[in-house]
DNA sequence: TTTAAAGTTGACCTCCAGGTCGCTTTTTGC
DNA sequence: GCAAAAAGCGACCTGGAGGTCAACTTTAAA
């Protein structure tokens, strides 16, 4: 499997359903709904994203949460981080123990360009532009 | 982590230190020292490339393992199908279950363009490529 | 024919990502 | 002040990847 883990998948997509303004509050429970996302799984994601100063989180009666700043602001990049941490970015392509600049494995040269491309993507790809496609229609798949 | 398992990167690392020419026959004790590869843990790798017919093992006193081909003739990319099976290629880089084709992910078109290079880099890089580095001295880093 | 060298196999262990549950804490509206 | 509504938190479960062990089978050399 070549990819990042479910949970920044599922963190994305969180995200990409609350309010880009990062103003009205939107609840736990309406976001894993939206986001077809398992209830208790999710607190866990936001507390995260919490820890990482993206999202606020606001209790009691009338409470709920909301992004820090503009999803114009917010990228998948940051997001991962905030989830994985940030050595996800450090990963060998053959999964080798120790592989780094100082000790390269066969397919450090090729993957450490590679990998620099999709980290700019990502990058660039900022929570406004993940709406686009959920407002278009796009939905969570349901899992079996 | 966006990358291969680290099994896939046991599984070159070995076949890499065999003849490449599949004739001379190598013990599968001595791979794993030269490899840095735990002995035992290698054995069910060395299953998994004898079931898809990449090696090729020999029972009894003076037995051991060889390559069915010439090492220029077998990639990683073929290397991976053999350990993970054929669904590594097939993967979201957001980890969303049931992404595809039809009801494809935010970064899925992003994605589908650079997993295919990935794909084809792998299909190039064969086996006596990876020697190459392997020969210029690069050991498997020892785990602590 | 024995024996030691080699690969083969299945049971088992450990760790972590993913996922669930129930209780605690905070806050608002009445 | 009290009850309901919300987020927050910690214990727990599960499956798969990575890794270990010991017993078993095959085979060639002595």
């Amino acid at each position: 499997m070549i990819s990042l883990s479910q949970s920044v998948g599922y963190a994305v997509l969180a995200l990409a359903q609350m309010d880009p303004e990062g103003e009205t509050l939107a609840l736990a429970s309406d976001i894993a709904e939206a986001a077809n996302i398992p209830k208790p799984y999710l607190s866990k994601i936001l507390a995260r994203l919490q820890a990482a100063g993206i999202v606020e989180g606001k209790r009691g009666q009338g409470g709920g949460l909301r992004l820090t700043r503009k999803a114009t602001e917010i990228s998948v990049y940051e997001v991962a981080d905030a989830i994985e941490g940030p050595e996800w970015r450090c990963s060998c392509l053959l999964g080798i123990p120790g592989c780094s600049e100082g000790k390269p494995c066969p397919a450090h040269e090729y993957w450490g360009k590679a990998r620099a491309e999709i980290v700019e993507t990502l990058r660039a790809m900022t929570l406004d532009r993940v709406r686009e496609y959920t407002e278009a229609g796009w939905k969570m798949p349901i899992l079996t």
